[in-house]
DNA sequence: ACATGTGAAGCGCTTCACAGCG
DNA sequence: CGCTGTGAAGCGCTTCACATGT
């Protein structure tokens, strides 16, 4: 339910000191309708007062069991690009319980080179550092071309689940699931809205 | 139908030479199954040949005209930190007939600085380089707490469609269409099907 | 009175199986 | 014979309306 992440957001984004929200006003504030959220936090359970709504505080804990944020998940980045550094200092990993534990370049001339709190590895400590760190998840921040081969080597490392930024679809064994995310893809999702609309 | 863009990134990615190819093989490559690659490559029109498979450079060409790539189109980006100058060199924009007008930041320090081929402006120069530059798509990469503020601005310069990176909900106004990538998210998937698969 | 929670209807996408065509 | 193209069935998500509870 991708929706919930989202739902997350808003209410972290909600004024402080509010302390109940309606369906209607989560819904206006998310970009959805209000039915929708009804029945999506129906899915939690009855976490909501008939008559009032629902208490913010609660159903963000809620909303986190539900996704699994309760614990502390390791993360390992592999690419040192202007995309890796804007990722290994993105402080919205670390509020959601997201702990970045390595970072990792086969550039010689980063190895070594401070990001943020990290110091950068070569990709030869990647398994190590994954063991060590108890990271399940990996993401990919190189360039197109690199990006199978690490997507082999994070997985040959233990790791579960791949978050790819590389504009490739990689390969990977059974048992670990990608996730793409490809900014030309995302500005030709607006580009094939706005040619739609020109054609009535 | 934002499918089409992940077969279009296959097609890009086939080995050169190939000239046919099969929707069993797209499907393979593409993570999907093939009834539903041939599906989606009906709504084209009927450009496959029977006991063949497609015709990749066709096939690649029809694509890019239902998503409406064959035009190009102009994009501003507002915010240089590490995922705007990511964004700034990503070279699969340009490919892909994404044409990168300007690049925008209201501290005094960045202004002026060069990003890739690109010298950074401040935010009092967009609405003239929007209109200048014919950008009808923006992109927001500043953090959180300047998006809204952005994604007015570049409204009001009358760009149509807006690709936000920053982590909240932008309220935009109407005939505005917002996509939101948030990196959290994507990792709170990741995590959520992880967390699933330990309760079976 | 007010807002949640939910069964039922509606809708679109996915899947399947096979007809059609080179 | 092989692979595409597609009608029909299946499935899940969305929407709606209202009963429920405070």
């Amino acid at each position: 339910m991708p929706r919930l992440s989202l739902y997350l957001q808003v209410l972290d984004d909600l004024p402080a000191g509010v302390s109940r929200v309606s369906s209607e006003e989560l819904a206006a504030r998310a970009g959805v309708n209000s039915p929708k959220v009804r029945k999506d936090l129906s899915y939690l359970g009855s976490y909501g007062v008939r008559g009032v709504g629902y208490d913010v505080e609660h159903l963000r804990f809620q909303i986190r069991r539900e996704l699994g944020l309760t614990r502390e998940w390791a993360v390992v980045i592999v690419g040192v690009g202007n995309l890796g550094r804007a990722l290994a200092n993105y402080g919205g990993f670390r509020e959601q319980g997201f702990n970045v534990v390595g970072i990792f370049d086969d550039d010689p001339n980063k190895v070594g080179t401070r990001v943020g709190e990290h110091r950068v590895e070569p990709l030869s400590a990647l398994p190590d550092a994954v063991r060590a760190g108890g990271a399940r998840i990996g993401i990919i921040a190189t360039p197109a071309e690199g990006a199978q081969t690490v997507a082999e080597l994070l997985a040959a490392a233990g790791v579960q689940a791949i978050l790819n930024f590389a504009p490739t679809v990689v390969r990977v064994p059974a048992g670990v699931q990608v996730r793409r995310v490809d900014f030309s893809a995302e500005l030709q999702v607006l580009a094939f809205h706005l040619h739609q609309g020109e054609a009535l």
